[in-house]
Order: C-alpha cells, then structure tokens, then sequence
DNA sequence: ACCTGAATACCCCAAAAGTGGTATTTGCTA
DNA sequence: TAGCAAATACCACTTTTGGGGTATTCAGGT
C-alpha cells in the first residue's frame, strides 16, 4: 500500500481523491494540507510514500514549498498536480526536483499510474505534455514552445508590464536604461507575435509565462 | 436519495466528487460528462435531481450550457461549481436560472447543504461570496464590487484590447469613432485604477471580467 | 578561437496612448 | 417627468509606444 499526503487548496478535490482511491488500486491518502507551511510539520509525524502536491495555490505555491522541504531536508518524491500545461511550470518542478508531472484533467488509472510510479523514484510525465518535453529538451524550439524560449530578463520586463509600469518605471526598477526596457519589450512581441503591450500581457498570462493571483 | 449529474472538464475531480458521496449523505452522483453538448441527450435517458456545472470550461462553458438547456426545454435545477469568485460570472449565472453557486474550495458539507437545498429548489450562496452578492444588489458599490461596474460595452472594449486591437481597429470592429473608443478605455482605466492598458488587461483578467482560454 | 544568445544601449520618427476637458442622445426608473 | 447612467462624439495637448535600425559586452558551448 503507497500512503500519500496531498497538498492542495481545494478541499472538494482532495476530498474527492481520498474517497477514490480503494484498497484494490493499492494507494491511500493518509493526510491532507491546504497549506505548504505546514507540510514540514505534517511530516514530521506522518510517515509517507509520497507527495502529491498542486502547484497553484494562494500564499504559498508548489514551487515554493518545493523548496521549503529541500531546505528542511526531506526528500520524499513528489507528484506535481496542476491544471495548467505551462512549460516553465514544468522546467521548475524538475528543476526543484520533482519526480513526476501530471494534470487535473488526467483520469483515474494515469493518476494511479503516476502515483505508483512516483513512489518507486522512477519519473513520470503525462502524456498530454510528453511531446511538449521531449521537444523541449531536444531542440528547444517546438512549436508551442516559443513562449519558453524567453529570458528570464523577458519575463521579469512582461511582469513589470503587468503590474503598470511604462518604460521609465521599469528602467528604474531594474537599473537599466530606458533604451534597454524598449528593446526588450520589442524582443518579446516579436517573439510573441503581439501588436500591443496589452495584448502581451493577456498572452502571458495565457501561456503561464506569469502569474496573476 | 438525491440524484446528480456533473459536468466538469476534469476527470479526477469528477471522479473524486462520486467517489467521496455515501448513502449516509443521500447524495449520488449518477452520471458524468466532460461536454456541455452531450448533457441534452444524457437528460433524455437519465432523470436527475440537480446538475452540478462548472462554470470554466472549454469550448462550452456552463453558462453556455445552461442557454443550451434552457432552449432545449429542461427544468432541472442547476447548481453551479466554480473556482473564482467573479461578480460577473455569479450574475451571468443567476440571470439564465441557476439555483445556486458555490466555489471549488467550499468543504463537503458545505456542498452537501448546497446540493440538498438546490434540489429542492432553495437557492444556495455559499458564505465566502454572500456578502458580495448582498453588497451588490443592494447599493452596487461595495468595496470589491467596482470591476463589476463596469458595462457591457467597457467590457467588449477590454476584449478587444486584450486581443491586440489599437484604437482605430477597435473603432472599425465596433462600428464606433476613435473618440468614442478613448473615452471608454478612459473610464475603464479610472473604474479599475490602472495606469496602463496593459495593467487593464491583467486586472480584468484576474477578476474574472474577461476569459481567457 | 569562434559563434551564438542574452543583456545592454543608442538613434530617429510616426503613430498611438493617455489626460484634461465638454456635450448630446437614449433608455430606464424613481 | 425629472434624473441618471451609459453610449456616443469631439477638441487640444503631452507622453509613451512601437517599429526601423545598429552596436557593444559577456557568458557558454563547439
């Protein structure tokens, strides 16, 4: 039997996965959090197989709890769960040391699936963004990659373009010059294919290449 | 015993939800689809009690299943299961008939209260959006109800920045001057105090005042 | 050593956005 | 019917964007 604790901030959903799982898939989850602080606690006395864990939670996310638990030592493979299929979501999970990544909208059998597979160290990807990964370790350049191909500097200008900032705003804020911030965010549109900043921004937001919260 | 049917784009979390019910809550969810289209003729050969809708989903989303339902002559009551708390959408809803709302991070009971007075034709708010909708319908201004402000024509304008249109091209779309267009984007921009239409689109994103998919 | 991508910075200039006003018409409702 | 919100439209003006270039530096990989 592989005891899982699940981490989300929806009660119904991780509800709803503990009543699903039988004795016969041979899974049980045993714990339940909404809240990443207080995994390191819950694990503490809990003694698991598994982490499932959604990336997009309020306060403190996936991510961020990721890293939380290297900090505090714990090394339990975890299963990241999110319904989004944003590439860069997908680079940091691994980056962080995830173990495997599948979506909300799996069914039954892929979860058990990857919770089985998870639990025995081994990686799992979901089908739906398999294609998507292999393309993007390989040649970086997919066709539905090209919104990961941008720079963190590209993200940060597109984040400062969220939040209101015009050009001058944002050389201040990033020490640099007003030139630089206008050529970035040209770089970005074209790579985009955008007209307009604002148009930028929904795309981002789109595409998870930022957050909004 | 109460019968339901859910439509929801997510397997596991429909699947949880069937799986979490017992016969001690008196609630049983019978049936599941992932498409607003194929609840018609799932209607046809099964009599349900309630219908439990997401509200986001793709290609049709509940409120759009709804218009089809109601067209196609049933009268089953609908309560509606969504993750955010948009003012607009809590409206859109109530206005084509649903007889409740209740967000995805509601806890069991609270759905099973939900289900149980919507199948008995109660309506169902739950707590977290009640003040909204009490503040809304009585003086339409409360605190975090100025998004909701917004008119139905500000709001097309924000669609069409969203998708990269410029004054001119918006103009020509809605068949109105360029003056016209800058004023809305004018009020827009002071009802969501923003400075930039960037900064426009993330906010109207984020509060749920335009989709995106 | 060479190439490439990323970050930096500059030029010019037309077009658009944003800011300050005002004003008319229409439809709903108190 | 008086009042109000919403949609419409206009003027004048400053600031910012967006699009066309070019160029240097620096880090990483072949």
């Amino acid at each position: 039997m592989i005891t899982a604790i699940i981490v989300d901030d929806h009660p119904l959903f991780a509800e709803g996965l503990k009543a699903m799982f039988k004795a016969s898939d041979g899974i049980e989850i045993v714990e339940h959090t909404k809240n990443g602080n207080e995994l390191p606690c819950i694990l503490r006395n809990t003694q698991v197989d598994l982490i499932l864990m959604d990336i997009d939670m309020p306060i403190m996310d996936g991510i961020a709890t990721m890293e939380l638990l290297k900090k505090e030592g714990f090394n339990i493979p975890i299963l990241m769960l999110t319904m989004h299929q944003s590439m860069r979501k997908i680079k940091n999970s691994l980056e962080k040391g995830a173990q495997g990544y599948i979506l909300k909208d799996a069914s039954k059998p892929e979860l058990v699936e990857a919770i089985t597979k998870t639990s025995l160290r081994q990686n799992y990807f979901h089908p739906k963004i398999n294609d998507q990964v292999f393309d993007y370790f390989r040649g970086r350049k997919s066709a539905r990659a090209e919104a990961d191909e941008l720079s963190e500097r590209e993200r940060e200008i597109i984040e400062c373009l969220a939040g209101g900032m015009n050009t001058k705003a944002i050389s201040e804020a990033l020490h640099i010059s007003e030139h630089t911030v206008k050529t970035h965010r040209r770089n970005i549109m074209y790579k985009l294919d955008v007209k307009t900043s604002a148009e930028l921004v929904k795309l981002a937001i789109e595409k998870g290449i930022i957050d909004i919260g």
